[in-house]
RNA sequence: GGAGAGAUGGCAGAGCGGUUGAAUGCACCGGUCUUGAAAACCGGCAUACGUUAAUAGCGUAUCUAGGGUUCGAAUCCCUAUCUCUCCGCCA
């Protein structure tokens, strides 16, 4: 649980982030709607009353802030030629209670409306299918075809146990449920698949490795869009720090409060990390095996983009993933989210599904999102060519490349033999000492 | 963990209670000169919000952040964060 206090502790910027506040007062009923096929209310009314006595006592401050100046600058020229300064301070002094109260009145009403900007989701955008939940996600495409086992075919768990390389009961001793411990050479394929796909990424899609901290502070929580609305999900620590949830965290916020140089666009990052989350509110679901865990790794990619390119970044991120999934020759399909699937702080989502013989169903392994401007502007993350006159707000998307845990399952699934043994997929080989089976059978 | 020093614009670096959004240098942009370039010279060059048709004017805020003193704070006081130096501890 993270308390009231922590909560206030919640970076204010000062300034009316997250939504485009320009975009809430052009055109509120449209992006009230656009809010509501997210499941997000926004009270149209109340907002429209908060931005109306913002203007008013906005005005109000600032008039009464350079009324003040203005004396104060006579002040100090009256006496510098030696004049009587008394009834210029006289005259200031009836100004500074009526400043005082005015200005905390605008402080609280700009408070209320971060708020309701911090706590609302990004829009989806127009190609995104509207729907309530992930029933009306869209198969995008499929790729490969799902292997026929002439034999009962078993599921992570039991390949686990069969190589003994799972051992689900010392990992619930040493730390309680939803946490694994791999061992041998299954842990040795889990590590393998990480440097696979870092190597990749590195050397075929132009990324640049990134070793980053594990526990960040919630300002930089803040800026990808897990705090305030989630902090429940997210392991904290006693001294305010947050184990980071993905690698997204770190990476994203690398450019934090920034004007980048447009010619220095895109910025691709990578780096492989342990992700770690509570899981709140996802009791009882995927209890057994490795698929659902308070602690896997994942190899994370994180694009910063000019903002006319962010949609062509996606569909190129996406690809790096799938090239992931092919190089391992392992079937998948790709679905769009829809409006109502989506996570907090994207505009539009594809997931990545692998197959999983096991469940004889798609299950995900990748999530890549395009965030637009939502997290830049939390972030304050802007760019900037010789021809623009102002610093224009960067679009940032991330993406699994993959999900390292779900991958490991999906090879031992999809790779089992009859006897239980598991090949290893030739791209994998030159990563574990040219090994072509897992065998402790 | 203990002792000390510091945090100013893209960068470096002045200012240390009044007309300072902030000297100066570098970088960058425009121009003069030049066959061209360099050099030299001239000019320009922060961000956000408000008002506005306006990326025009005008107003407000911002010298790490948050409080305080004051008619007035980059300048004084308190707190937090971060950086550096030394000691301790440690992979």
């Amino acid at each position: 649980m993270v308390s009231e206090l922590q909560c206030a502790t919640f970076i204010s910027t000062g300034i009316l982030d997250m939504l485009d506040p320009q975009i809430l007062r052009a055109d509120l009923q449209q992006t009230a709607e656009k809010l509501a096929q997210r499941g997000y209310q926004l009270d149209v009314e109340a907002w429209e009353q908060l931005e109306q006595s913002r203007k008013s006592i906005q005005v109000e401050t600032e008039a009464l802030q350079n009324k003040r100046t203005t004396i104060s600058k006579s002040i100090g020229q009256a006496k510098a030629q030696g004049q009587d300064i008394q009834p210029l301070l006289d005259e200031v002094a009836q100004i500074g209670e009526q400043l005082e109260q005015s200005k905390s009145k605008l402080k609280e009403i700009l408070a209320e409306q971060e708020q309701v900007t911090l706590y609302t989701p990004n829009l989806a955008h127009d190609s995104v299918p509207v729907g309530k939940d992930e029933d009306d996600n869209v198969e995008v495409r499929t790729w490969g075809t799902p292997k026929q086992f002439e034999f009962q075919v078993k599921d992570h768990v039991e390949l686990g146990e069969v190589n003994r390389g799972l051992d689900a009961e010392s990992a619930a001793n040493l730390s309680g449920s939803r946490f694994t411990l791999l061992t041998g050479e299954v842990a040795q394929m889990h590590r393998a698949l990480a440097q696979f796909m870092l190597d990749t990424h590195i050397q075929k899609h132009g990324y640049t490795e990134y070793y980053v901290p594990y526990l960040v502070n919630a300002q930089t929580m803040q800026g990808s869009g897990q705090l305030p609305k989630f902090a429940d999900d997210a392991f904290i620590t006693e001294d305010d720090r947050y184990l980071i949830p993905t690698a997204e965290v770190p990476l994203t916020n690398l450019v934090a409060d920034s004007i980048i140089d447009a010619k220095d666009l895109p910025i691709k990052l990578t780096a492989h990390t342990p992700c770690f989350r509570r899981e709140a509110g996802s009791y009882g679901k995927d209890t057994k095996g490795m698929i659902r865990q308070h602690q896997f790794d994942k190899v994370e990619m994180v694009q910063i983009v000019h903002p006319e390119q962010s949609f062509d970044a996606l569909e190129e991120m996406t690809a790096h993933a799938e090239a992931i999934l092919q190089a391992l020759e392992l079937p998948y399909r790709a679905i769009v989210l829809c409006t109502g699937d989506m996570g907090f702080s994207a505009t539009k989502t594809y997931d990545l599904e692998v197959w999983l013989p096991a469940q004889d169903t798609y299950r995900e392994i990748s999530s890549v999102s395009n965030c637009t401007d939502f997290q830049a502007r939390r972030m304050q993350a802007r760019y900037r060519s010789a021809e623009m006159k102002k610093p224009q707000l960067v679009h940032t998307l991330n993406g699994s490349g993959l999900a390292v845990g779900r991958t490991l399952i999906a090879v031992m699934e999809n790779y089992q033999n009859a006897d239980g043994s598991i090949t290893v997929p030739q791209a994998l080989q030159p990563y574990m000492g040219g090994k072509t089976v897992i065998s402790q059978v």
